[in-house]
Parts: C-alpha cells; structure tokens; sequence
DNA sequence: GTCTATATCCCGATAGAC
DNA sequence: GTCTATCGGGATATAGAC
C-alpha cells in the first residue's frame, strides 16, 4: 500500500516487489525484467531490494513461486468441476491453455525465465502441487502406475504444446484464438486417453 | 576462416557471426547473447557487424533462420527412414526430441529468443518447411484435412512438450534421460494416431 | 529498512578515418 | 568493410548515513 507522495513507505516491500516484478515483466517481457525498473515502480531506490532479496534472479524466483501458486490453483479449481478421472485431465488441459493466455506473464516466468531451478529449492517445491495434480488424476484414470506416468507427461506436453502454439500467434489473436488452443487441448487429451494403450511401456 | 593473428578479417563476416552467435548462445545461454561478445569472439569491433545486421535482433533472426534450417533437415530426414504415414509422424516427434537435447543452442533460439516473429519476413519464411512436413504427412495419414490440421497440432504440440520436460531435466539428465524423452513422444504421437477419432471438430 | 551516492561493468549504436 | 573512438544508457551491487 502506497503511502504520502503516492510511493510506496514502509509496509511489505518484499511482496510489493513481487506484484511490481509482475507489472514489468506484463509490459516488457521476462527478458526486459529488470531489478532497477520494479523499484523504480515503487519509487524505492535499487538499493532497498536487497534487503529481502540476494539477487535480482532471487526476486524472478519469488516471482515464479507466485506464478505456480496461481497455477495450481487454477488447474485444481477446473478439476473440480469434472466427475471423471477422464473429463478432469481433460478440463485440467483447458484451464493450462487459458492460464498462459489469460496470465501471460506469469506463465512466461514459470517457463521462458531461464532460471536454474536446482538454485532454488522453494521453486522446485513449488512445483510439487502442478505435478502431484496430473499424476494423480492420471492414476486414477490408467490404474497401472506406469502407464499413468506416461499419460500425464504426455498430457502435459501437448497442454504445453497448444499454449504455446497460441501465444505465439500460430492460432490467430484475440478470444477466438484461445477458446479454439483450449478445445484442441482438450481434445488431444481425449485422443490421448482413447488410445493410452500405445503408451504402454515396451 | 581466420587470418594473421588468429583473428578473422576480410571473409565473409555474416555468416562467421552466425556461427559465433551460436557460440555465445551455447555458452551464455540465449538470454546472455550480446552482438558485443559475438564480435570478440572474432577479434572484430562490435562496429563491424552493423554492416551486416541493422540492429542485435537482426543477427539473432539469422541464428534462428539456420536453426530451422537445420531443424527441418532433420525432420525429413527421420521422415524419410519410415514406410507409413504413421511410422514418418511418430519418427517426426522422436527426431523433434533428438534435436532439442542435441543442438540446444538452436532450439533455444527457435523457440526462447524472444524475436518478434512479424519483423522478420526470412524468419516467418524458414517455419514453412517444418509446418509444411507435419501438415502434409498428417494430412495423408487422416484423410481429412480439418481432422488432420488437430492431429499436425497435437503432434506438434506434444513434441515440442516432451522435449520441454527432456531439457527441463524431468526426465533426468544424459543419454538415457534424451532415449526415455524420445520414446515416450513416439508413443504419444502413437497414441494421438489411435485416438484421432476424438480430434474431429464437433 | 530505506536512502544517498557511487563504483563497476557491459551493451547498443554512431561518426569519421583508413 | 573494418577500425578507432566515443556517446549515452541502464544494470547490478555495495558502503555508509539516517
């Protein structure tokens, strides 16, 4: 919360970095994210940060943190809505498609950041609730364990794969654009779960 | 080819920054690419490069432009190994994976280099070789040409996947890590084939 | 916990000589 | 077609005052 001046004083500076990175990365892309310009936003010198962060990669790193939190719960909220073990991986897939297009920088800072992610025990941690959703509901579908692994990297892969498509343009602009990424998402899925006996491990 | 000194001087200066370009990208990744550090690699100024390139994204185009290249050469080329439309799709995906684990520096530049795409006309071009050989392979394999346009995507899509998670390191690291990557996009594409049914538009 | 000030470094890009 | 020289800008990071 901003204070006299209408800049930031006093009040959560590490989190108020996280939503400013936020805002950097919104308008000039991860790679244009800079630790100078998120202050500057604040109208904190470059100096404060490194009160509450080592370096600027550990604030890109808070950034993603967020940005899964965020993630998960959105893949969580739209398996909720499903009664199958089918129709939930398949509404998990919609839900990947629309958060990269609806939360573009935040999907950009989960993948495109370049961060070492061994260097960052809490990103990887992070990671765990995204992960733990697929395999689970993969399970849950396949019953055989093996087979189940394969089904929910493959299902990553091609949610992964149609999102990327979209955000680079390949499916056209605008809402159409990401209602059309998000059926085709969904049903590859579909296609994947009808023909899951081919993943079967040789 | 270099000249007195170790130094390059007066060859063809475009295509040997292409080549340091990739160099540096290897080293530093694409995100620590700089016209400055390709040029000393040469022993050049970084003043000579603006003779060849407009500007830093220009050089970094012209690494993408030979990245497909090499790309699509090695998709056809898998494709050329198998009989059926459905063994040259699946040969496809396996090739996509080899290549992302064999020449990262090219694929980070393809896919992580962040160049506007619509600047670049060359660049635009250069695509069309890789989406023709899906769209058309896909399309001989379905018959129909909206369900074989899915079925391109999805195959593409959980291609480009699996190679993500492959050199995310989910998969682990070493050969092993790029043979489990590649087996599993195979299957995937195997999977998608069996399961197209579903892909049809409604 | 934030500010002032500063050190250091690297980059992109241009002007003009050769 | 390359070099010398340089401008201008922005970034990371630290030291020390308040």
């Amino acid at each position: 919360m901003p204070a006299k001046g209408g800049r930031y004083h006093h009040g959560d500076l590490r989190s108020a970095l996280v939503d400013a990175a936020i805002g950097v990365i919104a308008d000039r892309g991860v790679r244009g994210f800079s630790l100078a310009e998120a202050s500057r936003r604040l109208g904190v010198t470059t100096a404060a940060p490194y009160r509450h962060f080592a370096d600027r990669d550990e604030l890109l790193a808070a950034v993603a943190v967020r940005a899964l939190s965020v993630f998960a719960a959105m893949l969580a909220a739209a398996a909720g809505t499903a009664d199958t073990p089918a129709q939930r991986l398949a509404a998990m897939a919609g839900a990947y498609v629309r958060f990269a297009a609806q939360q573009r920088p935040l999907f950009d800072t989960i993948y495109s950041s370049g961060l070492d992610k061994s260097r960052y025990l809490e990103l990887q941690r992070a990671w765990e609730p995204v992960d733990a959703l697929l395999a689970v509901v993969a399970e849950v579908c396949d019953g055989d364990a093996a087979t189940a692994g394969a089904l929910a990297d493959a299902i990553e892969a091609t949610a992964h794969g149609h999102a990327m498509l979209l955000i680079d343009g390949e499916y056209g602009e605008g809402p159409d654009a990401v209602n059309a990424a998000t059926a085709k998402a969904i049903a590859s899925v579909r296609a994947l779960i009808a023909g899951r006996q081919a993943l079967r491990p040789t």
